[in-house]
DNA sequence: GTCTATATCGGGATAGAC
DNA sequence: GTCTATCCCGATATAGAC
C-alpha cells in the first residue's frame, strides 16, 4: 500500500479510537510506519489528513449499510439486518463518534461528510419505512422520517450505553427494545 | 463559593464542552479564576478533579432525571416526561458524552459514575415500564429491560444525530418516533 | 492557601539536506 | 519523496517563596 494510504488508514484507526483531539501527527506517523517530513509532505497537515480519513470511513459507511438496506426482504426485514448487523460495538461508530469532538463540530469541512453520511442514512431508512407503508406492511400513522431517527439514534446511543457498561448487552437490549416496539406495527397477513 | 467548587464546576464545564482529553489544568484554572498553585493544592491533579466533576455532574443527572421520573400520571406520561423534557441539546449528554473519551473508559474510577448513572436510568425506566404493564397500560410481550434501553439510547444517539446536523430537529424526531411506536402499545381504556 | 519559577514532555509544524 | 534538525508552544506538573 502507498504511503498516503498507510497514512490515510493509520488516521482512521485513531480517530476511531481516540478521536481527533486525541490524535496527534507523531502517532498517525508511527502506526503508519511512517517519517514526519513523508507525512507533511503528502498532507498539508492534520486537519487536512483527518478530512481524508473522515471522507473514507463515512463512504465505507455508506457501503455497509447501503449493502444491509438495499438487500431482500419486507421493510421490517431491511430494518432488522440493519438494527443486528455484526458490529464492534465497544469501539462504536467511527462517524458518530466525532459529533463528540469539538474540534470537528466546529470546523465546516470535517463536519460535512459526517452530517453527509448520518443523513443519508436517515434518508434511506426513512424510504423503507415509506415502502413499508404502502405496502401495507406498517400501520398508517407513523411517520418515516421520525422512525428513520429514532432508529439510528437506537444504535448510536447502543454504543454509548456499551462503552459505559464495558458490555455489549446495553446495545442488544436498546436494538430489540426498538424491535418490539416496531414488530407489532407489521401486518402480518 | 469556594475555590474548590469553582474549580470543580469549571471542570465540569470543560468536561462537558471539549472532553477529558480537550481539558488542560490550565484552562479549568482560568475559567476558575484559580491559580495554578491553588488548584494542586486542593487537587492531586486533573485526573483527581475530573474525578470530582464526574461524580458531582452524575448526581445532577440523577437529580434532574429522577424528578420527572417519580412525578405524576401513568408511565407512559412519566417516560414521555424524560423524553420531551428541556434540554441544552445541541451540548450533549455531560454524562453520555465521557464514554467516547478514551481515557475515561480507561480509568476504572472515572468510568464508574458513568456506569452507575446510566445504569440508574436504565433501571428506573425499567421499574416504570414494568409498573406500566402492571397496570395493563401496555401491551404484553414488551421487555421493560429492553424498552428502558431503547428509550436512554433513543436520547443519547438523539444527541449525536442532532451534533452532527448542527440542529436539534434530529433528537426530536428520534424521540417522536420512539414515542410513536410506544405510544400504541398503551391501552386508553 | 496562593503565588511565581522552573522543569519535562509532547503537539504541531517548518526548513533544508539527501 | 523521505530524513533529520530545529522551533515554538502548551500540557502537566513540582518546588519553594510569601
Amino acid at each position: 500500500m502507498s504511503t498516503p494510504d498507510r497514512l490515510i488508514e493509520a488516521t482512521q484507526e485513531l480517530l476511531w479510537e481516540r478521536g481527533y483531539v486525541g490524535t496527534s501527527p507523531k502517532a498517525i506517523q508511527q502506526r503508519a510506519g511512517a517519517g514526519q517530513g513523508s507525512m507533511y509532505h503528502h498532507f498539508a497537515g492534520k486537519p487536512d489528513l483527518a478530512l481524508a480519513a473522515v471522507v473514507r470511513t463515512s463512504a465505507g459507511m455508506r457501503e455497509t449499510a447501503g449493502q444491509l438496506l438495499d438487500g431482500p426482504g419486507t421493510a421490517f426485514d431491511r430494518i432488522s439486518a440493519y438494527l443486528l448487523r455484526e458490529r464492534d460495538v465497544l469501539k462504536g461508530c467511527p462517524v458518530g463518534r466525532l459529533t463528540m469532538d469539538p474540534d470537528v463540530v466546529a470546523s465546516e469541512a470535517l463536519r460535512a461528510p459526517v452530517e453527509e453520511t448520518l443523513g443519508w442514512l436517515r434518508g434511506r431508512l426513512a424510504e423503507i419505512v415509506q415502502e413499508g407503508l404502502d405496502e401495507g406492511e406498517f400501520t398508517p400513522g407513523i411517520v418515516p422520517d421520525e422512525i428513520a431517527a429514532a432508529v439510528v439514534a437506537t444504535v448510536q446511543g447502543g454504543y454509548v450505553l456499551a462503552r459505559a457498561s464495558g458490555s455489549t448487552a446495553a446495545f442488544d437490549a436498546g436494538v430489540r427494545g426498538l424491535l418490539s416496539l416496531l414488530v407489532r406495527h407489521t401486518d402480518p397477513a
